[in-house]
Parts: C-alpha cells; structure tokens; sequence
DNA sequence: TGTTTCGATGTTACCGCTAACACCAAAGGC
DNA sequence: GCCTTTGGTGTTAGCGGTAACATCGAAACA
C-alpha cells in the first residue's frame, strides 16, 4: 500500500503544516520564513523556500485575514459597470492599490442609495480594510454603517464642500460638478447665444449639480428659460441624444445652444444635426461631458469638460492606504477640477 | 462605572459568540437561525434575529469561508480594465453571479499571459469557488495551476475547436472569431472590392484570429496582397485609427477597402475621409469590429460585427454555476456565434 | 407505562494561519 | 567564568465561524 501524501486539507491543497513537516520545523518557522524572511535563517529559509515550492504550497489568504484581521481587499462601489466614467476611476483604483497588495472588490449599486446600502452590507461582512464610495449621497443608514467602521472611507466624484448634507468630515476626492456645469453655461453664453437649452439623462446627484450650475450661470446672464430644459431619468446613450434633441427641436426651434449633460447624449445630438442639416456651430452650438474617447473625433470636434476620472481613481486610492497606515493628516478633502475643452461644436 | 458592551472581537465588532450571549442560547444555534431558519424554532429564531440587529452583527464571511472551504468568490481575470469589450462580458458575469451570492474578483492581466499567471497565483490564495478566464492562450505553468485546481474554470472569447493548443477538455464559451473575419473579408469581395486592406492594434491572440480569417476570405477569392495588412501593436484609439489610415492610404492609394479589427479604429478612419474629402463607402469601403456603443451613429452608419460579449459573461458565469454545484453533464463548450451588421460603410 | 423517535439545542473540535510569549544555545560584557 | 543579551525557533492560544456528533425533553408508539 503506497503511503500517501501527507495533504492534510480537506481541499487537497497543502497546507502550512504540510511544508513545516517536509521541511523539518515547525508551521511558525514557516509563516515567518514567507512573511519575515530576515527573522529566519538562510538555510532554513532555503528549505523552506524548496519544500513549499515542491508541494506547490499556496498560502490561504483567508486563514491568514482571519488570523491577522486585515483582508487586504478594499470594497469599491460604483454605480455601474457599463458607463465608462466609472471604469475610468477603477482603473486607477486598481493601479494604484495592486502594487501595495490590496485587491479591489467592486460592488455595483445602480445609480440606487438603498442598492448601495445593500451592496455595501454584504461586502462588509468580508471584512474589507477600506471602502471607496461614489458621490456622497447616501442614505443615513449607510452613513451610520460608515461611521461604525473600523477602517477608513474616501468618496469620490464629488467634492464635500458641495454636498448639502453632514458628510461627517469625510474623505473626498472629485472636483465641483456645479462649477463644470457653470462654465459650459457661461462659455455658451460668451459665445453669444440667446436661446440655450439644457438636455440631461441619468440624472443621479453629481448630473442635477451639473444642471444647477448651467442654470445658474444662465440666470446670472438674464438668459435663463425652464422651457429650454429637457431632463430624462433614462440612462444616457447616443441614441437617447438623437431623440431628445429631436423632441427639443420640435418644441422650439428657436434653440440656437445646448448643453447635453454627457457626451454621449451630445454625440447623437451631432449625428441628428448632420441628419437634418442643422449647422453645428452655425446654427447650433452643441457642449457635451466629460470628455470621453471620440469627443475630439466628431465632426466636427466636441466641445466639452474634461474630468479627471482617472485621476480621481488614482487619488481616492492613495488617500486610502495613508488612512490605512494611519496617515491621517494629509487633505480630507481633494479637488481635482476639470478643463473645459473648447473645440469647434460652439 | 458602566459596563462596556461585551463586543469581544479585535475589531470591536460584535461576534456571534455575542449575539449568543445576548439572546440566551449557544453561537451554534445563532448559526443555524442566520443560515438554516426551518431548523430552529421560532421562539429563537425570533430572540436571535432581535439580539443580531440591536448589536449590529455582520457575521464574518472569511470565517465562514474558513470552516466551509467556500469562499462564495469567483476569480475573473480579464487583460484590461480600459476596454468596452472585456467591461460587457464583466457586467453580465456580475449579473448572473451576484444573486446567487457569488462575489466575482478581478485580476487584470494586461494582455500579457505571464502577468495572467502571476495575478491567478496571488488569487488562488483567497481559495475562490471558481475561475473565469480570458481566451485560451495561457501559460504552461496556469494550465498546469488550472489543472490542479478543485474549482471549475470557465474560457470566455474563444471556443477549444479553434484553438491551436491542448485545452485539457476546458469549458469554453465565445464565439469563432476566425469566422468573424472570414464573415468581414467575404462580405468586401462581394461588395466588389479589389484592393482590401486590413488594419489591426492591439495584436492579442483574438485579433490575429479575427485577422487570419479575413485573410483566408481574401486568398479564396484571389484578393489578398500582403502589403495591405497594417498591424501594429499599439492598443487601439480613434486617434490610432486615423493615422494608420492616413499611412496606408499614402503606400496604397488604390486602397478601395478597409477592414479595421476594432471599431475605435474604424472611427479614426471614418473622421480620417471625412477630413480628407474621401467618400465612403463610394470610393471606400470600410468596416469595423464589435459593434461597440456608437457604431450605428457614426457618419455614415458603420458596418461591423456585432459581438455578444454580454451574453459570453451571462453564459461563462452560468457554466460556472453549473459546474460549482456539481452539474457537469452540460455542454463543455458554447458558441454564442456573432452578427455581421451591414449599414452603409460597405 | 416503558421505550422509541424526533426535533431543538449544545459541545467539541477543528478550518489554516499568526501574535505573543517561551525557550535555548551561542555570543558578548565584565 | 558567570550573567546578560540576542537571534533563531517552538508552543500555545485564538481569529470567528461551522460540521459532526451528543444530548435532552416531549410526543408517539407499543
């Protein structure tokens, strides 16, 4: 009878044990041969190194968080996957946590605080040693959740000094929705248009601050006409563009400016424009948001706002991990601001 | 002086060795109120579920994960965050996933199967309940990991019968994407097309099947010129696609047809003729790839090939499903097939 | 009425790792 | 030469749950 591999794991996997046996010391020796090379002798390192390579040894991560209360994972919430601008922060979340060996675990909250509150129940329970949040509205319960935590918490997209509610001294990192939006309304109303419309999809918070600086800069021009607004919970999408501008137009076909709140609402605006031979900028100026990947390929060129989106990412990240190793007298609170790009659509 | 709250945990928050003290009964029987509610009365059930939310518990999924050997996590490894096309197939793995518990983790492997292997190594230490990988073409060494894994694995992108490697039997879902090409190349000689070139970034294994089976339409019909295929290594763009045109358009003036491997690129190259006055499709035709979100509403609407990368992550993540709970008698393999979209760029 | 059955609950022993402390031999100080 | 330091290693206990088995009272049965 052959003798078998002593694989204690009830998964088949070796263990810890395991290559403290095959290498003759203990499990300790091991853990501290793999985690503290420097507190273990060289040659017994090298054993150790030489067994654990043999069985193939992999050590669980999970006894390891249990035993040392630190996951190493950081919860991300975003409200969904398929806008890009929300990919764009997680790709520099992801960077920046990957090289220090925190793994980000995305959670998605449709746009829906209470959906968030959800999400962010369950992914506690897997004890995560930061939580990067987007925007700042969320329901009381999720703040008292917050406040509970034993590990840090930076929200992003949004900027504290904007949100209208207690945000408990939190950590920040975004830029003022409602200057962007202000801008697009001035820059239009520089150029010289009358008649400025308003078209806006997906209207989570950061979009209505977005609308209420547009609005604000209009009113302070004396320009400002409700009518002109055309706002729609649907989620935005070239399509969607197309349509409402189409609506907008039939209603007032005096519009001679438009600010559609994301570009790509502002991509089918243009496409509708060429369709019917509408002048862009002639006869319509046309600002869209955020600056995403063909807006400088349109034709002609959109004029819009740049976001640091990755930035934001790559920022909320490193604010993170200081507050995780205790640095926490850096900024609470980071504005990165934004570019309006002005190119040939106004 | 008052007496603290007995939370015993490091963390300061509350155990169910807590809850159990609080509602008078032992931590087992708080487990099977939370985890199997018909096998404890409702006297109990009701005392534990009072005493569970005045302290607050969130039970420890990494302990539960421990005792259970079930992590309730899935390893999803996709090259890159940046692109739409891996961000589709995510969101429906995370859709399919999400009710029934199951947490997908992401690695991003940058394209590059050395840097696979090493982030599925770091992820096999957190022991997930299953793998879902990109494409087919992996390392020795990650087959050899895969192999020795008690978990499923699912391949999405591709199918095993067009993969030139052993692929061990795997579970496979995608579509051929050498037929993909062939479609593309076939569809430009019928439309008359002489002098048909290809344009291709981002040289990963799937863009050179995509790109092989273009080249086989074009041997069968006697059209293929070598000098016509432009492939660089650069990760597609708009911006990239405008200026491989404008190169090759400089070597190949007579070029009347162009299929572009992404539809980034077929944009780049659209704006290109605009800007240059080159009609399309009168004196070029021009085709791109993936059907991504504007390719219907590019001037003029742009032919391409309709990829389902969102039912590729809903059927990944149910194979896996399947698998994880022991049904493996399905299919091992499942092609999804793909549409050619012809609009008015050909 | 005594025995069996069964549903509800408790006990024990881990899961795989690491913190904290114990231990011990060799090196260093006087 | 004796006592302290020190570097390397082992031991013990426990992180927060759960599987498996033990227990026990009441209902069901003979």
């Amino acid at each position: 009878m052959p003798t078998r591999k002593p694989r204690s794991s009830r998964t088949g996997r070796a263990t810890m044990a395991d290559v403290a046996t095959a290498a003759g010391v203990s499990a300790m020796t091991v853990s501290r041969a793999l985690n503290r090379p420097d507190k273990v002798s060289e040659e017994v390192r090298a054993r150790v190194a030489e067994a654990s390579r043999r069985l193939g040894f992999v050590p669980s991560r999970l006894a390891a968080a249990l035993a040392t209360a630190r996951s190493m994972t950081v919860t991300v919430l975003i409200p969904s996957l398929t806008n890009s601008v929300f990919i764009d922060v997680l790709a520099g979340i992801q960077e920046t946590l990957s090289p220090h060996g925190y793994q980000p675990v995305i959670g998605v909250t449709g746009y829906a605080p209470e959906e968030e509150e959800r999400v962010l129940r369950t992914q506690l329970a897997s004890g995560p040693d930061g939580v990067i949040l987007t925007g700042l509205d969320h329901t009381p319960a999720t703040w008292d959740l917050l406040r509970g935590l034993p590990t840090p918490v930076v929200h992003t997209m949004d900027l504290a000094r904007n949100f209208a509610g207690d945000t408990d001294d939190a950590l920040t990192v975004g830029f003022s929705q409602f200057d962007a939006g202000h801008a697009v309304g001035r820059h239009l109303v520089e150029r010289g248009r009358r008649r400025i419309g308003l078209i806006a999809g997906q209207l989570d918070p950061r979009t209505r601050q977005r609308c209420d600086g547009w609005r604000q800069a209009l009113v302070e021009a004396g320009l400002h006409d409700p009518a002109l607004e055309l706002m729609v919970p649907d989620s935005t999408s070239v399509a969607l563009g197309a349509e409402l501008l189409e609506r907008m137009l039939a209603a007032h076909p005096d519009l001679d400016a438009l600010f559609l709140c994301n570009d790509d609402l502002a991509q089918g605006a243009l496409f509708h424009c060429a369709r019917r031979g509408i002048a862009v900028p002639g006869r319509l100026a046309v600002a869209g948001f955020n600056d995403l990947g063909g807006a400088a390929w349109t034709i002609p060129p959109l004029t819009t706002v740049a976001t640091p989106r990755h930035a934001i990412g790559v920022e909320a990240a490193r604010l993170l991990l200081a507050a995780i190793n205790g640095n926490d007298n850096g900024p609470r609170s980071v504005d990165l601001g934004f570019r309006l790009m002005v190119r040939e659509t106004t």
